[in-house]
RNA sequence: GCCGGGGUGGCGAAAUGGUAGACGCAGCGGACUUAAAAUCCGCUGGGGAGAAAUCCCCAUGGAGGUUCGAGUCCUCCCCUCGGCACCA
């Protein structure tokens, strides 16, 4: 027997690797695709770290499956770019001493070489960064479409700002109260002026469209929580001297418990509503409300209710009664109308807050439940005519009944607010924008655009709310496009994450300079047709790319109004029980792992790991388990390799598992499960090798299900079984149905539900056969123990049970 | 507090309401080897009976229920991970 060649994947993944790159394998031609397949994967931020197994992770899953695509007889795009910009890279070269512009290139780099280390099948051609001019020129201009089209605004509002970044952070970017990048910094609240995108115009239809987007369930329900959508009514409430004031409720049929209104201590109409003897303890409230960030405020949850009579009342719209006007930091002024009326019978925050100030608690539910009850699933009590209806019910005809006197209306409300994307930081796309005293804000004419990012030493923020460029007097005055005047160019710049809105859209024509897309690559390759990515971004990324496809759809700018119909949510990676993380210390870095196994076993270990669109715990003991297979599969195709003549025809229980083989692995493959199509291979494999059948009928077609997984490997064992041209020019094997179906199979015989014997027989014996073949197995026998059979149950080909 | 995902051998995990634990790791025994590694073969949820082939009982976080039959469906509870959180 001829000795086969020893596997050394590092030499058979730098030798395919470099084919790939000199003949263009990953770079189809966009202009004549068949059957196009835009497969598309969350580009990275390229950290000084490098990238990590969790980008790895993902970027595996993803690319098993554009490869599958491609396979099938698809022309996948699978493009790769960086999301250079942002608060991260200007960190981090702060903290070493470098500037961001020379940091980046470096990093991109490292990510390029690692990239094509694992074997990603991406077209490099359309490789973009974010921190390019000839891209964010075009980030430029999609803000000034929205700013032209009145959707981008300045507005003067209490905003978060962390004062590690020194900068204004979204609400997106606030978790629990603290900086999402700095865990141990409060972010405090500012009042500044700042741009808006009108993304809460969007909520409805945001909302809307998620029923019919074919995403990860998970995805849906973090955005739908996130947009908030709230049913209720917005009600008027009278003063005696004639103001009015707005409330918004979700509980119109409790307005006849409203024992006091209580608004936000920032609330405009409170100066008004104060009497003259409790002015000086509202006012000294006011401060104190106002010194406290966001922070304490959301935490001060638990805490006992604070707040301060404002020596006024209001008429209860339904009772006439009058009520008294409290003002409580627990009521938002950014939510609703920044007032309430408060119910203390059915709402626990309410009744904390009558029990502590001894306001009066009226029930107007009963039901069942113990009180304070919230429950909508009573019945109306002490609310005049309207005794006796279900909440349901009573909502309806209570708001009717006050709308007929002007002082209710149905009213939508949605938690979701506008988004900030201003940031008084230097590494971003300066926003375009250029004030004059005479014109206001004007936008930057598009043939001026790019505003460039001028190259600055000094680029360290400051604690002044003002942007490092307006330290720059030679970039920062300009001449007003209006009207010719001395202007001030905007010197904020714009949040990373509007760079990410769109970069899905560019790819396709990063070519293109004259616009930002070419209509009509656009046509041809959008919307994505498959985007994999992790639920990190549900909320940030995934939100705010779908606000910006529709606004940009509206402008008539592209022909659809959702980027992602089919979106798949995958898991996580951790490490010894937590999220890998720098200051937890346990990142792992790919690269040792490629180093020592190669990237095929790396691949498919990461895919083994445990269930794609689960995630699971790193931990490299399993690798090796790999790397048998993978030797396995190299010994029997180099043996089918090295025999010569034609191949004899395969064993029947060998043609049959080969074929159960495709069927499992096709349809495990589309459905992202990967580690079961995993486990089918390694089944295959397995009895191949017991059967000792190592001829190419055998072997060719495992090589086609293997690829995408292993793609190296495959393309040197494709090629060493004479096959000139490569694997992922092949087409994915088929499977027969009837050749999948054993003929013969082994049926379960139960008796009274427990296991008692198995009878074998043909595929689609009927009940009757199977009966009486189970009545004559002796373990069978002994249980039925002469007794009559009451009833028995066939399910075909799987399990008979009998019931005596 | 609210909304989601989970809880199955020593470990990662599999199971359209139909043989629980496929596949892999680790472990144990054997072959090869001077030896080790690698590789190959066998065993491997717990308990019990038997010389053995085999056979029986228990077992999917806990308690009930539906069903001929439940890891899977229903009710209640416990634990855990993730998201939101004074959102009216």
């Amino acid at each position: 027997m001829t000795q086969v060649p020893s596997y050394d994947p590092a030499a058979v993944e730098a030798r395919w690797q470099e084919r790939w790159a000199r003949e263009h394998a990953n770079e189809p031609d966009l202009d004549r695709p068949e059957r196009p397949f835009y497969n598309l994967m969350m580009f990275p931020y390229p950290s000084a770290e490098g990238l990590h197994v969790g980008n790895m992770f993902a970027f595996t899953g993803a690319d098993i499956y554009g490869r599958f695509k491609r396979l099938s007889g698809h022309t996948v795009f699978e493009p790769i770019g960086f999301d250079a910009f942002g608060i991260h890279s200007e960190n981090y070269a702060l903290s070493i001493g470098t500037h961001p512009g020379k940091l980046i290139p470096q990093n991109i780099d490292t990510f390029r070489r690692q990239l094509r280390q694992f074997g990603g099948m991406f077209d490099w051609r359309h490789e973009l960064s974010t921190t390019d001019p000839r891209y964010y020129k075009w980030t430029q201009w999609i803000f000034l479409q929205l700013f032209k089209a009145g959707l981008a605004f300045r507005k003067k509002g209490a905003v978060n700002w962390c004062p590690k970044d020194m900068s204004v952070v979204a609400n997106e970017q606030v978790i629990n109260g603290y900086c999402e990048r700095h865990p141990d910094t409060k972010v405090e609240l500012r009042y500044l002026e700042q741009w808006f995108f009108a993304i809460s115009k969007y909520a409805e239809r945001l909302l809307e469209n998620l029923d019919w987007l074919d995403w990860s369930d998970s995805t849906r329900t973090l955005q739908r929580n996130w947009i908030g959508r709230s049913e209720g009514a917005e009600l008027v409430i009278e003063t005696p001297a004639g103001l009015k004031l707005t409330i918004f409720t979700t509980r119109p049929d409790t307005v006849f418990g409203a024992t006091a209104l209580v608004l936000a201590p920032e609330h405009p109409l409170v100066d008004q509503l104060t009497a003259q003897e409790q002015r000086r303890a509202v006012n000294a409230y006011r401060r104190d409300a106002q010194r406290m960030d966001l922070v304490s405020r959301k935490i001060a949850a638990d805490k006992t209710k604070t707040g301060v009579f404002l020596g006024s009342y209001a008429r209860n719209p339904a009772t006439g009664e009058a009520i008294p006007i409290w003002i409580a930091d627990y009521v938002l002024m950014d939510y609703g109308t920044g007032a309430i009326m408060i119910v203390p019978a059915h709402d626990k925050r309410d009744f904390e807050f009558a029990t502590q100030f001894k306001l009066p608690i009226r029930e107007v539910i009963r039901s069942d439940q113990l009180l304070p009850s919230e429950t909508e699933n009573g019945v109306l009590m002490n609310s005049g005519e309207f005794d006796g209806l279900p909440c349901r019910d009573a909502k309806r005809r209570i708001v009717a009944w006050l709308a007929a006197k002007g002082l209710a209306a149905p009213k939508v409300q949605y938690r979701l607010h506008d988004w900030c994307i201003s940031r008084q930081r230097y590494w971003g796309p300066p926003i375009p924008i250029i004030y004059c005293d005479h014109c206001g804000p004007v936008g930057v004419p598009e043939k001026d655009l790019p505003v460039e990012l001028p190259f600055i030493e000094d680029f360290r923020p400051d604690a002044s709310g003002v942007s490092p460029l307006a330290r720059h007097k030679e970039w920062y005055f300009v001449k007003c496009p209006q009207c010719g005047a001395q202007g001030r160019r905007e010197t904020d710049v714009s949040d990373t994450f509007l760079d990410s809105a769109w970069y899905y859209i560019r790819y396709p024509s990063t070519e293109c300079d004259d616009r930002p897309w070419d209509p009509k690559r656009t046509t041809t390759w959008l919307p994505v047709t498959s985007y994999i990515g992790g639920n990190e971004h549900a909320v940030l990324h995934l939100l705010y790319s779908r606000f910006i496809t529709m606004v940009l759809q509206e402008l008539g700018h592209v022909a659809f109004e959702e980027p992602f119909p089919k979106f798949r949510a995958h898991g996580l990676i951790i490490k010894d029980g937590a999220k890998m993380s720098k200051s937890r210390g346990n990142v792992v870095i790919p690269d040792a792992y490629i180093q020592k196994w190669g990237a095929d076993t790396f691949r498919m270990y990461l895919m083994f790991l445990g269930p794609f669109q689960e995630g699971g715990d790193f931990r490299d003991e399993g690798i090796t388990g790999i790397r048998r297979f993978l030797d396995k599969v190299w010994q029997l195709a180099q043996g089918a390799a090295l025999t010569p003549g034609a191949s004899p025809g395969l064993p029947p229980t060998v043609e049959r598992k080969l074929h159960q083989t495709i069927k499992k692995v096709t349809v495990d493959t589309e459905g992202l499960d990967y580690n079961t199509a995993i486990a089918a291979m390694m089944e295959y494999i397995n009895l191949v090798r017991e059967q000792g059948v190592g001829s190419r009928p055998a072997v060719e077609p495992l090589l086609l299900l293997l690829a995408p997984y292993a793609p190296h490997v495959t393309e040197e064992l494709w090629a060493a079984l004479g096959h000139g041209q490569s694997i992922f020019r092949e087409r994915w094997p088929a499977f027969d149905e009837r050749l999948a179906a054993a003929g013969e199979v082994e049926v379960v015989v139960q008796v009274n539900g427990k296991v008692r014997g198995r009878v074998n027989v043909n595929r689609g014996a009927t009940e009757a056969e199977v009966v009486a073949l189970a009545m004559q197995e002796e373990s069978v026998k002994k249980f039925v123990d002469g007794k009559p059979v009451r009833k028995t149950i066939y399910v075909p080909d799987r399990v008979l049970n009998l019931v005596i």
